[in-house]
RNA sequence: GGGCAGUUAGCUCAGUUGGUUAGAGUAUUUCCUUGACAUGGAAGGGGUCGUUGGUUCGAAUCCAAUACUGCCCACCA
């Protein structure tokens, strides 16, 4: 067959897969094996992979592929996430275009719509997964609004609730005026923005006298229900007692004092307004203020507000700035610097507010969630960079509110009747038996159970004395927060919830790693741990119960300059154009080779170009050791005397050997830079020449064999991180039988290794580039053939490597001699000496230069060891093995400087 | 404001309990194309390890201070 001149991906990639796919290499059923499971963080359902994912995915799939090769049963899980506001937002902006309003839609419609989307868009992620290689059981995938997950995620708010960990209460919340909706804490993000601080008067009540307010938020004024003083502040002691009159409402609120006031921010003086500033809601509720929310669910001012209503809040703010300048309230403005909290989904500026929402309690939850990453069975990788994070957080966690006014997404399991009271059951049957069966307003989990047995009445009576009917009850608008379904992701995705104790569950469970991004460790790895230590029973053991048992911190992707990688900013490249460009395995080698746990990484398109290269220099190692295939001869010198054949041996079992402590500390980046350097340098730069035959002569089978060998098994450790390339390779290189791809093969126990054997390798490489050296700076033409003359005093060390040293240095042969040759090219390695001659004369001065800079070099250093070495306290404290070599040091450096002060004489 | 990381060659990064005068990749320089590969080969130059002080026989490595960068948390109007 004839190879191409060079690589090219896009032949091979699809049809491997493809390959994979057919022989249900990926696909993985519970067997006597010992399992490896990872389960996606289930990527956003409308969304494209970005770099970020690519590296997660990269992650995975290399070490899920090596579990495989491993003797591993390996099983990933693929899926995606609803999403519940991320997607909500993107539909509405799609009827939008459509000219469609949200609000002239019924429920189920507007769900056909978002399913319609999902369906659209879902696709696309699932295609990327795919030209990127990774390994998912395909027969697995999850999403997060599937039926089951549904039915899971309302079981577990049913049973929390039951147990109290759910409650209802009126707090003062995130509010996301785009989307409407509530937000949690997390999903808010801060920006540092130039704001501005204006200074307002206030009338003091019954006196011509005023009292000057700093507000950021002038158009919150019509709703101040106070002023505050820090009770310290000697300038406002005499206001005891008395009243302001809010500018522009001419409303009367006390002046209260707190020490909450800083007075040296601003004018000491604080207005007031507990619907919000959260804040000032914590003060209302300790000096029992009235609330007056002055703003519509959109942003726009409301009634309570009096003036501007309908008016959009910074258009109003705007617009009162004016009125209090027109009524001379207004003193000054200057700049200040704020941090304004955006909605991480929909960038609109976040509004704390009042509001009725649902909460899950944290702390009790938050305890056995710490414990298990602090005093195991949770390890955190990197080390434990992360940990104080993780610990700060559930260490100070809040209630986390769960409800969310949207549609799309798991509704609310509440049902109220007529009267205003609630009942939290999975059907609307279920809540009509508990009515039915009477009881309080919040039943306890025991009588719940009992009242669900009951035979349901027709009617009951509420408490407003009226009767209804089990048509009449109306379950909550609100659904639930995404992350409220994604933390029992590792449980349910094995049906674990709403089939408890099945075999994938029992089998598969607890996963063994977890590859995510450190952005989501509050959001998601500690609710996903929680949830585990939740659900199981405390009688299982804690192996049993938490979700993984590492978690590996993947950075965040940035781009060459530093900034992160984002759609507004528009650095974010395409990864299907990236992988069309330079092949899969180019992608995946270029954003892992420099990227360890945890560390950012900057990504820079010249990384792919290098794995591209590196594709192609597999290739071309192919191509070569194809050619010898039809010039093999039988095996004359036997290749287990091959100097070069010993030494590679060696060379891969020392270099597995360190790879595979490499996988366990999940330092992968270091493992392909370890494997890239094997195959390059050590494969193709040395041991490829070194058995090279000479032009159109033969090759000796049994280092052919050998040869195929090796590069068998360098495409095998290879695999994890490129699979495309190392199972074409591995295809082309020989034959093979049904069912015999690298994919499933399954890596060989690690041999010994000759350590003498490697150091006589690193001489000979040693020797062959100084040779090299003196052989261009002579300015000697690569195919100018040498004499060699060798002056040492171990002859035998250059016996086996004699035939590849000649070779490599283009000599005519070796010959041994015990005598200086004055006046020839010359060449110190260590304590031996190498003539180079030629016939004719070379310029020997630049060599004797070079030379006298290494006898500096040399000199210096061996002051240093002697400094060391006279220094007593050395001496004494040091311990014995590095005073031991720091004496080998010595002598081998006097060695040295000897054989160069000889060889300079001798030029 | 509090906490946590990082600062090593032009750039991106290794450097695992302190012990050869600091290593890769990339960029760069010189030379080399009918013989696997110019997406290549051979060879070279390039760093007083952010700064200052301390511990030590010995510090890129440990400690303290400091500067800068990034992240997280808290959210003073």
């Amino acid at each position: 067959m004839e190879l191409s001149k060079n690589y090219i991906p896009s032949a091979t990639e699809d049809r491997w897969y493809a390959h994979w796919l057919n022989k249900r290499y990926f696909n993985s059923r519970p067997d006597g094996r010992p399992a490896f499971t990872v389960v996606i963080p289930p990527p956003n359902v409308t969304g494209v992979l970005h770099m970020g994912h690519t590296l997660n995915e990269t992650v995975q799939d290399i070490l899920v592929r090596k579990a495989r090769m491993s003797g591993y049963n390996a099983c990933w899980v693929p899926g995606s996430d609803h999403a519940s506001i991320a997607t909500e937002a993107k539909v509405v902006g799609m009827l939008k275009e459509r000219g469609i309003d949200k609000n002239s839609l019924t429920r189920p419609a507007f769900m056909e719509y978002a399913y319609e989307w999902k369906d659209k868009y879902g696709g696309i992620i699932y295609h990327q997964i795919r030209k990127l290689g990774c390994s998912v059981d395909w027969d697995r995938v999850s999403f997060t609004m599937d039926k089951d997950y549904y039915d899971a995620v309302i079981r577990i708010f049913v049973d929390l609730y039951q147990k109290g960990l759910i409650y209802r209460g009126a707090r003062m919340i995130n509010w996301d005026p785009a989307a409407r909706t509530a937000l949690s804490d997390e999903e808010v993000e801060y920006r540092e923005e130039q704001g501005k601080l204006y200074y307002v008067k206030y009338k003091i009540d019954g006196e011509d006298t005023y009292i000057e307010v700093a507000t950021q938020r002038p158009e919150t004024i019509m709703g101040d229900t106070a002023i505050c003083v820090n009770p310290s502040d000697e300038r406002y002691l005499g206001l005891k007692g008395k009243s302001a009159i809010v500018p522009l409402v001419n409303r009367k609120v006390p002046i209260i004092f707190d020490t909450y006031v800083d007075p040296a921010f601003g004018t000491g003086a604080l207005k007031v307004t507990p619907a919000h500033d959260i804040n000032d809601y914590n003060l209302g509720l300790k000096h029992g203020l009235p609330i007056i929310d002055t703003l519509n669910e959109d942003g726009t001012l409301s009634a309570a507000a009096e003036i501007l209503v309908g008016m959009e809040r910074f258009a109003a703010r705007k617009k009162v700035v004016e009125m209090l300048g027109a009524e001379g309230l207004l003193v000054k403005e200057e700049a200040h610097p704020t941090r304004i909290g955006f909605s991480q989904r929909t960038s609109a500026v976040v509004e704390p507010r009042i509001s009725t929402q649902w909460f899950v309690k944290m702390k009790e939850m938050a305890e056995p969630a710490l414990k298990a990453v602090t005093e195991g069975p949770i390890t955190i990788h990197p080390g434990d960079k992360f940990l104080a994070t993780y610990k700060y957080w559930l260490e100070n966690v809040k209630d986390w509110c769960i409800s969310r006014q949207l549609w799309w997404g798991q509704q609310i399991p509440a049902w109220y009747s007529p009267d205003g009271s609630l009942r939290v059951a999975a059907t609307r049957e279920e809540a009509w038996k508990l009515f039915a069966a009477g009881g309080g307003q919040r039943p306890a989990g025991q009588e719940a159970e009992n009242a669900v047995g009951n035979r349901a009445a027709e009617t009951v009576v509420g408490t407003d004395g009226k009767t209804f009917t089990m048509e009449d009850l109306v379950q909550d608008e609100d659904v639930l927060d995404t992350w409220f379904s994604s933390w029992l992701w590792p449980i349910e995705v094995f049906k674990g919830v709403t089939h408890p104790g099945n075999a994938d569950i029992n089998y598969y469970y607890p996963t063994s790693v977890l590859v995510t991004g450190q952005d989501i460790i509050f959001f998601w790895v500690a609710r996903m741990i929680m949830a585990g230590l939740y659900y199981f029973p405390d009688s299982l053991p804690i192996e049993k119960r938490i979700p993984f048992r590492d978690v590996y911190f993947t950075g965040m992707v940035r781009d060459k300059q530093g900034r992160k990688m984002s759609k507004s900013l528009g650095n974010s490249p395409d990864l299907l154009e990236l992988i069309e460009k330079y092949g899969a395995d180019a992608v995946r080698f270029g954003i892992m080779i420099s990227s360890p746990a945890g560390n950012d990484l900057l990504f820079d398109e010249s990384a792919l170009e290098q794995g591209r290269n590196f594709n192609n220099k597999l290739w071309n190692a192919l191509k070569l050791v194809k050619m010898w295939e039809g010039r093999v001869q039988p095996e004359v010198e036997g290749a287990a005397d091959h100097f070069a054949v010993q030494w590679f041996e060696s060379r891969l079992a020392s270099v597995r050997a360190e790879l595979e402590k490499l996988y366990t500390d999940f330092r992968l980046s270091e493992a392909l830079k370890t494997l890239y350097s094997l195959i390059w340098d050590d494969f193709c730069s040395w041991y490829l020449e070194w058995v090279k035959p000479g032009f159109e002569q033969a090759m000796d089978g049994g280092v052919y064999a050998k040869t195929v060998y090796f590069y068998e098994e360098l495409m095998q450790l290879l695999h994890p991180f490129m699979p495309f390339i190392t199972e074409e390779l591995y295809h082309l290189l020989r034959e093979r039988t049904d069912g015999d791809d690298l994919c499933v093969r399954e890596f060989e126990a690690i041999g010994a290794f000759d350590a003498p054997v490697l150091a006589q390798g690193e001489l000979l490489k040693e020797v062959i580039t100084a040779i090299r050296d003196a052989r261009n700076k002579a300015q000697i033409k690569p195919k100018e053939a040498i004499q060699l003359h060798i002056q040492t005093h171990v002859q035998a060390t250059y016996q086996a490597i004699g035939t590849i040293l000649v070779k490599q240095v283009n000599a005519q042969e070796i010959l041994f001699t015990q005598d200086t040759q004055e006046g020839a090219l010359t060449v110190v390695v260590g304590k031996d000496k190498f003539y180079l001659g030629i016939d004719r004369v070379v310029d020997l001065s630049s060599q004797k230069e070079e030379i006298q800079k290494e006898l500096v070099y040399l000199k210096g250093f061996l002051e240093s060891v002697n400094k060391k070495l006279s220094n007593e306290r050395f001496v004494q404290n040091a311990k014995p093995e590095v005073i031991n070599l720091e004496r080998k040091k010595l002598a081998d450096t006097e060695a040295k400087i000897r054989v160069i002060e000889e060889t300079l004489a001798g030029l």
